[in-house]
DNA sequence: CGCCAGGCCGTGT
DNA sequence: ACACGGCATGGC
């Protein structure tokens, strides 16, 4: 009889988890100061080098424009100019002044008052906002607002499609991250102390450390902690 | 110089 | 439903 994984998928990411926060440490993330802040840098770092998203947030911060107020009185030419660095400035300074639209008109320019709503109401809202897909709402969700989602990132969808932890591997769409969430939640999912924020907040930014090292788009596991799970996966 | 980065969106099947 | 290309810029 074939030999049946002793541990589930879900188990076997828990493992992974546990084995990154043994080679890395406490992350401390999201690198921001603020709730706003992190909301700039989950806009800016779409498809972008945080890098380049540093050089952004400087720019910003130079203009005073770290803030709700301050970002609200730049224009969009202004905005765009200052948030070049990172990419894609003309999708994302309309962005952006559509998600302070959204807090002025609907939740009196409060982060406060938006972190307030359920997560699910507040999850939709925050896709309904142009250049807001599934990832950029749950890092808000999670590391703004303090909701606790997972994120799923490329790097993780790298490391469950390399680790072959799903059947079909994740794919880049709407369905693929949300297997990654489902996956994310049932390797934690029973945690007494319901610190589930604190857990998929240090997991992603476990996969981001890990992915940035040793997880390029061609495969180059040489040196990962979780180099010797995947070769034990390919046998 | 060429490849890539902490996605998302519109279009074509 | 799904794949696929475009989007912009800078780091390495």
């Amino acid at each position: 009889m074939k030999t049946r994984a002793r541990h589930s998928s879900a188990q076997r990411l828990r493992q992974m988890h546990d084995q990154l926060a043994k080679a890395y440490g406490l992350q401390h993330w999201w690198p921001a100061k603020t709730a706003f802040e992190v909301v700039l840098g989950a806009y800016l770092t779409q498809n972008t080098a945080w890098k380049s998203v540093e050089s952004s947030l400087a720019n910003l911060s130079a203009a005073g424009a770290l803030t709700i107020e301050g970002l609200r009185a730049l224009s969009m030419e202004e905005l765009r100019a200052l948030i070049r660095p990172s990419g894609f400035a003309t999708r994302k300074a309309p962005a952006l002044k559509a998600f302070i639209d959204m807090l002025d008109a609907e939740f009196s320019s409060s982060l406060d008052a938006l972190a307030a709503e359920p997560t699910d109401v507040l999850r939709l809202r925050l896709l309904r906002l142009p250049v807001v897909g599934p990832e950029t709402a749950d890092a808000i969700l999670l590391y703004a607002l303090r909701h606790p989602v997972p994120v799923a990132d490329e790097y993780l969808r790298r490391i469950v499609e390399r680790h072959h932890l799903l059947e079909a591997a994740p794919g880049r769409n709407r369905k693929g991250y949300e297997s990654l969430v489902q996956l994310t939640r049932e390797a934690f999912a029973p945690d007494p102390n319901d610190e589930h924020a604190r857990l998929f907040n240090e997991f992603h930014a476990l996969t981001v450390a890990v992915g940035k090292a040793h997880c390029g788009r061609s495969a180059q596991c040489i040196g990962c902690p979780l180099a010797a799970d995947l070769l034990q996966s390919q046998l």
